[in-house]
DNA sequence: GTCAGTCGTGAGAGCGCTCTCACAAAGGTC
DNA sequence: GACCTTTGTGAGAGCGCTCTCACGACTGAC
């Protein structure tokens, strides 16, 4: 007969013998229609295997269709790091009753920063929830310009206009990790950061320096990683060298930390004895070390569940007001 | 003035002093415009901010809009294992280039199931790229029925019309692996296995067999794992007590290695001097065990794009046949 | 000078849907 | 019985875009 066209309402509508608007009616929900009409466009749907046009529609109804999660990292930290896929499934679950679609949104800051950009503005998305951003991060401006609904998943270190955002106490999370340290009897304590130019980084870094400085501990074993393995590595490698009578470190990440203990252990100390260790985001990577990292907690996916759920209420239309976390610390064997 | 609208081609045109036609035209590159005009509407496209409506321009011309990556798994797995990270990761970058949305269907099998096939039969998205199917998903049929354009990553165990896929050789990877375990003396060599009800687990323990078969070696010390590392874990300790006098093993996952290599050594046995280990990934979890972990590589990104590429043949009406990319083993300290 | 062949352009139809509006039929109210 | 509601329905406009078709203005060949 004719091509193979996929039917659209029209189609329905004449096989019921009713009109489109009634069909349309149908499809939606509208409580205005008689039973044996209802039950006819019913059966012609199914009969047709009827599926409605979404483009047809969002063209009429400009609702929200689809929220996009961006992450501008490295590949390397994407492949690595179990945070990322912690966020997503936290996303993808609040998502999961609404009729948004989450679109992936993934690049390495220089060589996809131009493509991203294009894609946020060319209004694919009706919002956006960003993960992990840099200061500086130039596609934060092109959010501002494009007013797109946007959420942060950590504090944004941006000046000009606030940001919705969801984060863990980071600062409060330093401090914890520290005052294990201090508890335990250690007395050198150093500590191997996250970026500074995230707050994930700056915060934990305060939090450290405030239970330190509280107990009347030096500050001054500082070194600067970038929250993968090989730059934890290198952090430890610097400290050791500096600080060779270091007694604790508390490192801003799980897997910085499990690479920091490898090197520990490879000038011959004992974990935790010679020296003990304090991680961050209480991850699988921490069990997968020997002993076990003792490690702060990072709700990462109650975050993207927070997260999402305010970027749902913007996109309503809703004000919204920052989300901090609490946390804890949970018990391995390092310290 | 008027209401906050976003301008329309309609507006370009007019204030470029020409048609529609025209103005659409110049959007869609169409060498048939006079330069005059074409810089009439470029400038006016910049002086009103215009954006082509997406959701217009797909009721009109029917291409395909975006892609679904499927990721039917339990959240424990999607959380930890750094291989849906990766996949995820080459999809992304080889959808780089295209006008086409990679969309993350995420979700546990029993609870998740029916959301995710109203979604793929609501048709929102135009292929899908199926990442570790297990047998008897329901979702395979739903698309099966629904023809849409499918890749799988890793062989699918479907009876029925045969899909796409792309896959590592399994079989010739647990040779590799177990190759390894022979050459280097050892002669009760175990293996703990992926799910086998997914292809990845069988294949592998089947070259693990014909390793060992061709060795003249018993294939009796097999232990089955789900590709978690609590389900290596207990897969081990199943395998230490069955078989005390073990000497190797090859596990079918890193995650699922690095908690077999705690089990043996919480016994007190070495690795490797006592009991060798291989595992499969090569992944960064290998580097966190120590001694760090020899594996047999898994091309998790280049899988991911080269089952993207083989999707947009489909999508382009292209025929095309599976793949299935060679290994090799990584140098670790465990074998 | 006539005729065919470009070339650039605009009018207008139409994609599949929603939604307003008008209207017939049925049910109150006085 | 004349009047208003209420209820279910259909006709038709219109969302923003693409694309066909027709047409006027040039060209160049004879």
């Amino acid at each position: 007969m004719s091509a193979r066209r996929p039917p659209t309402l029209e189609d329905v509508a004449a096989r019921a013998g009713v009109s489109r608007a009634t069909a349309s009616r149908v499809v939606n929900d509208d409580p205005r229609v008689r039973e044996s009409a209802r039950e006819a466009v019913t059966s012609a749907i199914a009969e047709l295997g009827y599926l409605p046009n979404r483009a047809a529609r969002s063209l009429v109804v400009r609702e929200p269709d689809s929220v996009a999660v961006l992450i501008h990292e490295p590949d390397q930290r994407i492949f690595a790091d179990p945070f990322f896929s912690g966020m997503l499934r936290g996303v993808s679950s609040r998502l999961a009753g609404t009729p948004l679609q989450m679109v992936l949104l993934l690049g390495e800051p220089a060589r996809d920063a131009a493509r991203m950009e294009r894609y946020l503005r060319a209004g694919h998305t009706d919002g956006v929830i960003v993960v992990s951003a840099h200061r500086g991060d130039g596609l934060v401006s092109v959010l501002t310009e494009t007013r797109l609904p946007t959420v942060f998943v950590g504090r944004p270190l941006t000046e000009g206009p606030a940001f919705a955002y969801v984060d863990v106490d980071n600062r409060e999370g330093g401090r914890i990790a520290t005052r294990r340290l201090v508890e335990r009897g250690c007395r050198r304590i150093a500590t191997i950061t996250g970026p500074t130019d995230m707050a994930a980084g700056i915060d934990r870094l305060e939090g450290w320096r405030d239970t330190l400085t509280g107990a009347g501990l030096p500050t001054d074993a500082v070194e600067t990683g970038d929250f993968t393995s090989q730059g934890g590595a290198e952090a430890m490698r610097r400290l050791l060298a500096a600080h060779p009578d270091l007694d604790g470190v508390f490192v801003a990440s799980d897997l910085m930390a499990a690479a920091a203990m490898a090197e520990i252990q490879a000038t011959g100390r004992r974990v935790p004895e010679d020296v003990a260790l304090v991680g961050f985001d209480a991850s699988a990577a921490a069990s997968l070390t020997r002993p076990p990292l003792t490690s702060v907690e990072n709700p990462v996916s109650e975050m993207a569940v927070r997260a999402t759920e305010l970027l749902l209420r913007l996109l309503r239309g809703e004000e919204v007001a920052p989300e901090v976390l609490p946390t804890r610390l949970v018990e391995g064997g390092t310290a």
